[in-house]
DNA sequence: TTCTTCTTTCAGCTTTTTTTCAGGAAGATT
DNA sequence: AATCTTCCTGAAAAAAAGCTGAAAGAAGAA
């Protein structure tokens, strides 16, 4: 595999990089955040390792730029801390997996494993198309025509439901129950208020609505 | 999606809530075996994240307690261990799926969707056939050779009676007692009026009229 | 903290549906 | 035929459903 390291520590990223090579990895060394971020863009690595510290631009920051920037490969991080936070912050920034200083070269070496098969096989991007629209379950957002255009939360949830069932209507009730929960207690113009706001994202001006209203039922996606 | 997450290992526990949080689940955490088993029981989860390896009860047993018991939602096992021996005792205990640790969270999301999938039932069409027409009842609509009728509430309500009585004769308190509650305080002429509205809209202009009166009675459809 | 973004509610408005009203036409009854 | 009852008809009033812009509330990031 082609692997970028990032890794400020000139012993250790020496090291790192010696035992990959043994392993039969390519390995490309940078010291500092901003050039991972560089490299990451200029040339196609399997994967990235990266460490949390480092000067210029901390691991996680240049991980968030590059998820930011749309890249998709994954990234490992390294990091001494232990605390739950700092994972969280970690896979949060898109990291897909983290490493806990100091570590065992076998345990490096099985996740790599685990995150490069994950780059040849899936990685399943679950694509729905209606019409002119993309709905993209994975990164929360429909494509019209070229553009994307980022959901909200309830935004997804609520198109996520009518997508699924395009084609036939779907009632009032049902939309409020799968999209805000059975028995939760909000009014029943929120529902109004979100199909508004869907439209007027996911809407062209110039065609029809994506979202038809059946009134004293529901609504329609589609057919 | 409501999810109950049973995990004695708090940091971890910690972590998944967090990133499940994150996703726009609502979680509710139990750190022991017959705590998941006590809360499931009580309240409704859509599915259940278990760990094998728990104080008290194990999520294996748990498991096949709740099934024992009917229980009917998805359970996701979160096992350390890769035996082959393991996920066979997990599946035969009533487990959906399991995840072996460590895992990454884009795959524990991609099997909560799948599971989580499985619960919503894709909503069915009601199509009732007469004759040359079509009566569909969750889109409140009726098709005549290929042309789409829609009917509001009411208009659907009174002609789905008089269809389900074809070849009848359904006196008009029977009609205003279906379609407007027994003892409701609608004037008698409202009964008229949406005769006249329901063959406005779906006679025929050329042939006879779907819905015949008979004077003193009430109406019939059909024969 | 403060700021921003997302979520929810509010109040007024528009459209559609439901109901009523008033008059007229057609059968039935005498 | 005259009268009575029942149903039909068009229009208008009343009620419900949905739409809309703004603003309050909540949650998360800096």
């Amino acid at each position: 595999m082609k692997i970028l390291l990032a890794e400020d520590d000139v012993k250790l990223g020496r090291l790192i990089k010696h035992m990959l090579e043994t392993e039969q990895h390519h390995v490309e060394w940078v010291v500092r955040g901003d050039e991972a971020v560089e490299r990451a863009t200029d040339a196609v690595f399997d994967i990235i390792l990266m460490d949390w510290m480092m000067p210029g631009l901390s691991g996680l920051d240049a991980c968030r730029q590059l998820r930011e920037q749309g890249y998709q490969k994954p990234v490992l991080m390294l990091t001494a801390k232990d605390a739950v936070d700092d994972k969280v912050r970690g896979l949060d920034g898109g990291a897909d997996d983290y490493l806990i200083k100091p570590f065992e070269f076998s345990e490096l070496f099985a996740r790599l494993r685990a995150l490069g098969r994950r780059g040849e096989a899936p990685l399943q991007e679950e694509i729905v198309t209606v019409g002119i629209w993309q709905l993209n379950r994975t990164r929360r957002t429909v494509v019209r025509r070229n553009s994307e255009i980022q959901l909200s939360a309830r935004e997804y949830q609520l198109l996520d439901v009518l997508i699924q069932n395009r084609g036939l209507v779907v009632p009032r009730e049902v939309l409020l129950d799968r999209v805000w929960g059975l028995g939760s207690e909000v009014s029943d113009n929120n529902l109004d208020a979100y199909i508004r706001l869907l439209r007027k994202k996911i809407d062209d001006p110039e065609t029809e609505t994506l979202i038809q209203t059946v009134r004293g039922i529901g609504y329609r996606v589609g057919a």
